[in-house]
DNA sequence: GCGCTTTTGACAATCATTACCATTATCGGT
DNA sequence: ACCGATAATGGTAATGATTGTCAAAAGCGC
């Protein structure tokens, strides 16, 4: 079995990595793919969704899934993070949490899980909009 | 403004909460409307949607998103808790990590943010399936 | 019981993501 | 550099969960 599925560099991977590499923040599928199409570069949307989804298996880059909507794709800076999002304005920050990570990893052992992975979003409202909303 | 929208009580809203009781492990909101079919209640697909975003937004209930697929709601037993899933089998180990309440809490009070909230899902291969796996 | 207002629920609409599949491009060998 | 096998592309149709719509049916206060 093991189908040896060869993988083949395409210019139209390279370019989406090359968007991805540009744009600091969370692009959805559909803003990547217009962000391609504004450069000139045709490249399909069924086409970005699939290296989407195949950058992310391989950990190159980051999915955030915001409830209520799309998938949000980034390129993976350095290290592993987490986001702390403002469900108002949007407005992220990314905060890091290696106590996270090894809390997880000793979780999953302790219940004999390998090859862990996890998500962590934390949702609040941040100081403007914190504001704001007393005014309404 | 602060719209005083008066909140009744509807047979179809005891009974979604009635099922979420009865039944342990997470269902998504089509499975929800299938039993309570199947006990005779006569429930909308819509006012089910409609119940458990209620019953979610008032902490009542538990949300999972699993990547590629439907949300999945169940009743929240009593405190906070994450999950550990087997991306193979599906099966669900509950965790709990007050460190990690307290580290969210934390980090996002130093950036600001109030009325906090956050997801964490933890996934894995279980013994089970790393096990299966190898014999393929 | 009477209104006023919230809810319901059948069905249509939305919308991100996926499936299809004929066409095109890539890669390794010659 | 050409060829042939096959992975990749991309337009379009399909999928499927969730939400919108709105007339009809229930709550709740009086």
């Amino acid at each position: 079995m093991t189908e040896e599925t060869v993988v083949r560099n395409t210019k139209q991977r390279a370019a989406v990595r090359d968007v991805l590499a540009d744009c600091e923040g969370f692009h959805s599928a559909q803003d990547l793919h217009a962000l391609l199409r504004d450069r000139g570069e045709r490249v399909g949307l069924t086409t970005v969704y699939r290296t989407l989804q195949g950058l992310a298996d391989a950990g190159e880059i980051d999915v955030m899934r915001p409830p209520g909507g799309e998938h949000l794709y980034r390129r993976c800076s350095r290290g592993h993070h987490h986001h702390l999002v403002c469900r108002s304005c949007g407005r992220t920050v990314e905060v890091e949490g290696p106590a996270v990570e090894s809390w997880a990893e000793k979780m999953a052992g302790r219940h004999g899980f390998v090859d862990i992975s996890h998500t962590l979003e934390i949702f609040g409202t941040c100081t403007d909009c914190a504001a704001k909303q007393k005014t309404d």
